[in-house]
DNA sequence: TCGATTTGACCCAGA
DNA sequence: TTCTGGGTCAAATCG
């Protein structure tokens, strides 16, 4: 039988038991949720070093749910050195315009009110955490009667002190755009966040001092609208000479901003600016953090992530906090290698639509959203298919960035995650999920990659945890039984580990194609650059973005 | 006068 | 090859 995971939701195939997640105050709703209460573990659960060996055996995946909140820790994670530094490859470059929620504005239809309670927690703990101020968040499209009490339930504060940052907090609002289909008034679907440094009371202010919150200087050059919405999208340059550092901002009519969308690096320290002595708050090298607003509940209950979340949150702040947390920063050290020599445009395309689609796949939601583009498509050809990084998490019990990827072929629910080992800098570690339904593309500059990559997907279980390493291709055949959903691909008793080869070993083989990144084997690493992700915003995509949405929810 | 913004035109990649 | 749309340019305008 070959299905899929959103033939899954679609179909209510799964039904699964959430109350080990819901009931852990200290834990998010790590899962997608819907009115049928599924709760899926996310992505990041898995860890290398605690994935079983080689357990080809089926499961179950509510007995994975029961042990889940056992394996994982979100608070402890999130409170970990490494998560709260942010040193390896979460940068910071531009703005702190929204701060680093990377959870999900989900709820589940039961038990509602607790449930925002703990996310209330949890975003205390894990978000940019300013030190004073609040943040409040009016849930778009809820029902009428559900409104005052979603209203309510989305707010909350941020008035705890925390280590994170020393943010004030000043508000700006944005609204969450409905797709044309839905008819929601605008108030329903406004969303209000309190975000550090500015207070834009008025559409103008908001322009002049948005562009200078983040510390830098940025000149607008142009503004278009874009068809299929009635924001027109401005575009803006940073004024420090030769510095590439662009943005876009889409704002809604009344001047709120929509989206913003970042491209590049800054190739300079952020500027002593005297200008944001106008706002009513200092700021002090904040290092911004970025983050989308989160997923949205639709009026059924049903909850969605709507993105991945990248949280480049630090307490390192300050100009010695520049070649750290730029975009340009990698930690294991290519920092040339950050996409410079990509061309521009294709950096700049991509997944850039932020559209949120209901389970049900009828209501689409456009959320506000800062996005970090420094790269939009990678390909990595080292196992002969091609990749896309969609994101990038330092996980518990390894300080290396977790580098996400998925097939870019259409369809495809193939992804895999790369990281370097915690106990050898060395080694890298690429865990597939899934099989790939479609025939290996043909490799860029080479003929060799079908065979000698890797076989990701010569699991029944879909999931291979495996060093980068040329193994032969045993079976990766589109016409074999895909059962894996997406859901079992990440259970971890599904994992197969294999001890990571280090580098040298990589480079030894020689047979591990990677020319498509135009780097030696030795090389390979995998890419810190931050890096927005992004939903899209097509309806023909929907489907694609239903599994995207909860993928993406895996690495909040 | 000068820097920033506006805005129509142009370029170009992708369909 | 043509069309479309996003991104950029640059002259005009504004403050």
């Amino acid at each position: 039988m070959t299905f899929s995971f959103t033939d899954l939701l679609a179909n209510n195939n799964i039904n699964m038991d959430n109350n080990n997640i819901s009931q852990e105050n200290t834990s998010l709703n790590w899962g997608f949720s819907d009115q049928n209460e599924i709760d899926i573990p996310r992505f990041k659960t898995l860890q290398p070093s605690s994935l079983p060996l080689s357990s080809p055996t089926p499961f179950s995946p509510s007995s994975y749910l029961a042990n889940s909140s056992s394996m994982f820790s979100p608070t402890e994670f999130l409170n970990s050195p490494m998560f709260l530094s942010g040193s390896n490859a979460l940068p910071s470059p531009t703005t702190g315009a929204f701060a680093g929620q990377t959870f999900d504005w989900r709820s589940n239809s039961k038990d509602k009110q607790q449930q925002m309670e703990e996310e209330e927690k949890f975003f205390a703990d894990f978000s940019f955490q300013p030190q004073t101020g609040s943040v409040s968040m009016e849930k778009p499209m809820e029902r009428p009667q559900q409104q005052q009490q979603q209203k309510q339930a989305w707010e909350f504060d941020f008035n705890k002190p925390t280590k994170q940052s020393s943010f004030p907090l000043e508000k700006v609002e944005v609204k969450s755009e409905l797709s044309s289909n839905q008819s929601f008034s605008s108030e329903m679907a406004k969303t209000q966040m309190t975000i550090p440094q500015t207070h834009y009371a008025q559409p103008s202010q908001y322009v002049r001092e948005q562009k200078s919150e983040d510390g830098y200087n940025w000149r607008k050059y142009g503004q278009k609208s874009v068809k299929g919405s009635e924001n027109p999208r401005s575009y803006y340059k940073c004024t420090n000479p030769n510095c590439p550092m662009k943005k876009k901002v889409e704002r809604s009519l009344d001047g709120q901003i929509t989206e913003i969308v970042y491209k590049g690096t800054h190739n300079h320290p952020k500027p002593q600016s005297t200008r944001r002595t106008s706002s009513s708050h200092s700021i002090t090298h904040q290092n911004p953090s970025y983050t989308n607003s989160g997923g949205v509940s639709d009026h059924s209950g049903q909850t969605f992530s709507n993105a991945v979340h990248e949280d480049y949150s630090s307490d390192s702040i300050g100009e010695e906090a520049f070649d750290r947390n730029s975009p340009t920063f990698n930690s294991v050290g290519d920092v040339g290698d950050n996409d410079e020599n990509e061309p521009e445009a294709k950096r700049w395309k991509g997944e850039n639509e932020n559209e949120v689609f209901s389970a049900s796949g009828n209501r689409t939601v456009k959320e506000p959203r800062v996005v970090v583009q420094t790269t939009s498509e990678i390909d990595i050809l080292d196992d002969g298919y091609r990749w896309r990084k969609y994101g990038q998490k330092v996980v518990k019990g390894n300080p290396n960035p977790r580098s996400y990827y998925k097939c870019t072929s259409a369809g495809c629910p193939v992804r895999k995650h790369v990281e370097r080992a915690s106990h050898d800098m060395r080694a890298v570690i690429t865990t597939y999920e899934g099989k790939h339904n479609h025939d290996v593309p043909a490799a860029r500059g080479s003929s060799s990659y079908a065979m000698n990559r890797p076989a990701p997907n010569n699991t029944s279980n879909g999931v291979v945890t495996m060093p980068h390493r040329p193994l032969p291709l045993v079976n990766h055949s589109n016409h074999s039984n895909y059962s894996s959903s997406v859901l079992s691909t990440r259970l971890p008793n599904s994992v197969v580990t294999q001890q990571p080869h280090t580098l040298q070993m990589l480079q030894g083989s020689g047979s591990l194609g990677l020319s498509g990144f135009g780097k030696p084997a030795g090389m390979y690493v995998p890419r810190s650059e931050p890096e927005g992700v992004f939903f899209k915003a097509k309806e023909e995509r929907n489907k694609e973005q239903k599994d995207d949405t909860f993928f993406d929810s895996f690495l909040a």
